[in-house]
DNA sequence: CTGTATAATTAGCTTTGCTAACTAATTATG
DNA sequence: CATAATTAGTTAGCAAAGCTAATTATACAG
């Protein structure tokens, strides 16, 4: 059923595996009461500093009315801030609160335990090439 | 910022990544008329013979309801077909039908292109990097 | 000025998840 | 045997998150 090498094959299989991956990780999701968009938009804001709404689309590769949405349920938790920006008054803004950061913080150490419990039973060479493939999917994908 | 085995920035990295690739795999799912979600189901059936609802919905990670709703939408395009379990009839038995099956062999070509020509881009190392990630992802996700 | 481009938002739709409640069929038990 | 409990599937109704199209406000170019 294919060689290692058909990236067809290859691609299939990941992307059957991410489906899952997610669709396993939404429910860990819901102790931290934030659905994962929110936390994963939450996050950039966090461990990357203030994004113009636009740079938040693009780094989430979703489309600015939906990152747009997705910020405003953000502010309304009070868990991001936005402010028009003085240089050009189209651009707002957004960064997170200290409430937002709380959160993440402390979210997380549930939120993705499931899963980061699998990886570290994992053993070292199995850990390194997840670690491997993470990097080259990141490439893939354009981000960083 | 952590080594490479720390299990929980692993995971996070992890998360998401397939985040990521599953947005951008959307759109291409887009050419062949069917939303991922119904495409994977119909995968399984097709690659997978019969499944009973139950069986699906597990092997999808979803609840029976929602795989019941997909099942339904996807009989109503002709591409799957119901029978009763003669032997216990309250088992319905799901098996795609041959245009389901002419659909995603046709579908399938565009579907994951990108992602399958991203790959086959990548050198041998890499490429095996990817295809051993995803062996044991999908023995985390309980897959097989 | 006037018109065009850009950033963000609003409105409205679709898909896909979920839970709760229901029907039908099977199995277990008093 | 009758009834209770369980199991498989569906239906109904809700919420989240994605999209496109249209609107508003600002900036910039001719």
């Amino acid at each position: 059923m294919g060689r290692e090498g058909d990236g067809r094959a290859v691609a299939e299989r990941l992307h059957g595996a991410a489906i899952r991956l997610i669709r396993r990780l939404r429910k860990s999701d819901e102790a931290s009461g934030l659905a994962a968009p929110k936390l994963s938009a939450l996050s950039v804001l966090v461990f990357g500093g203030p994004h113009t709404v636009k740079e938040l689309a693009a780094a989430e590769q979703v489309r600015a009315p939906t990152m747009s949405r997705l910020l405003a349920e953000l502010e309304n938790a009070g868990l991001v801030q936005k402010s028009k920006d003085p240089e050009d008054r189209r651009i707002v803004r957004v960064q997170a609160t200290t409430r937002g950061r709380n959160l993440l913080e402390a979210g997380k150490s549930r939120r993705l335990e499931v899963l980061a419990a699998q990886i570290r039973s994992l053993d070292v060479h199995e850990r390194r090439s997840i670690s491997t493939a993470v990097k080259l999917i990141e490439r893939l994908n354009g981000q960083k």
